[in-house]
DNA sequence: CACGAGACCTGTTCGC
DNA sequence: TGCGAACAGGTCTCGT
């Protein structure tokens, strides 16, 4: 589920508490782990006491992770494929889903339901030791067309696993990549030192727009894992195989590339460039 | 360095 | 209806 705008939305969401709490300025009493698993770091045992009476300064996102600075060291949180964040009261029975528990102050939980267990917890002093690993935040002003080309020439890979590729760039999956390499006009398996100017700028206002547009429908619903946003009622070539391209009308089709389920139009997006 | 296969998990949907 | 195969928002490790 969780891209940029779906790991952005969930922040919002947990940082205002519209119908629930404010998160920043609550006090984890206690943890419940029902899939110690999560935790990569430090040991599970560390990782409870260290918890204990934490209060949580703020909510922010980089890249894919959900970060909570503390006050003392940070709480990260990688929901990768299944995971999702909520507040809700103390009460409320457990979800078979719900793995990981947060009792706060108040008569409140915050809860990790993670479905496929593939999320990653971690709790870190320096969170720059998991972060820095990661690319240029794609709505930063500061990662322009320019620096996008400059990063591309650098490798001679793929477009898309690239753009997956977090070290590259840090936020995209595979529904924004499939969507802004459609809006581009690029064939996902075009080498990334083959490009023009003109398809680099392309691709960098694909990527804008459609994080943008993620973001402003509070990201897409899809399955039974997330819902609350409404981008999937705007997709272009994700999970569209068959239907008609908006630009063109040829049907949408699906592909293998880096091992993932890709969508494509293959006359807006032709394997050999001109 | 680039890339494919396999692994980690569980649930839903597809095809016969 | 039943049952196995395919597929799912992500990323890591290993071998070529």
């Amino acid at each position: 589920m969780p891209e940029l705008p779906e790991v952005e939305s969930i922040a919002q969401r947990l940082c205002e508490g519209t119908e629930t709490i404010p998160l920043p300025g609550r006090k984890i009493k206690h943890v419940s782990l029902y899939w110690p698993r999560h935790i990569v770091q430090p040991s599970v045992s560390t990782f409870r006491r260290r918890m204990k009476d934490r209060v949580i300064r703020d909510v922010r996102r980089r890249g894919k992770f959900l970060v909570f600075p503390l006050d003392e060291g940070n709480l990260l949180i990688h929901l990768r494929m299944s995971g999702d964040l909520t507040i809700c009261p103390a009460k409320k029975p457990r979800g078979s889903y719900e793995h990981t528990i947060f009792h706060l102050d108040e008569p409140w939980q915050l809860r990790f339901s993670d479905a496929r267990k593939f999320g990653l917890i971690y709790y870190l002093k320096d969170p720059g030791r998991v972060l820095n690993r990661l690319g240029p935040e794609p709505l930063d002003p500061a990662f322009t067309a320019h620096l996008l080309a400059e990063r591309l020439k650098k490798h001679q890979r793929m477009l898309k696993p690239l753009l997956l590729d977090q070290r590259f760039l840090a936020g995209l999956g595979n529904i924004y990549t499939d969507e802004a390499l459609h809006y581009a006009g690029l064939h996902p398996r075009i080498r990334s030192d083959s490009l023009s100017q003109d398809q680099v700028e392309k691709l960098w206002h694909g990527i804008q727009t459609t994080l943008r547009e993620g973001l402003r429908q509070n990201g897409a619903s899809i399955d039974w894992v997330y819902r609350g946003g409404s981008f999937q009622n705007q997709f272009r070539v994700y999970q569209r195989t068959g239907e008609p391209c908006p630009i063109c009308s040829t049907p949408i089709e699906r592909i293998i590339v880096g091992q993932r389920g890709t969508h494509i139009c293959p006359h807006c997006q032709p394997e050999i460039t001109k």
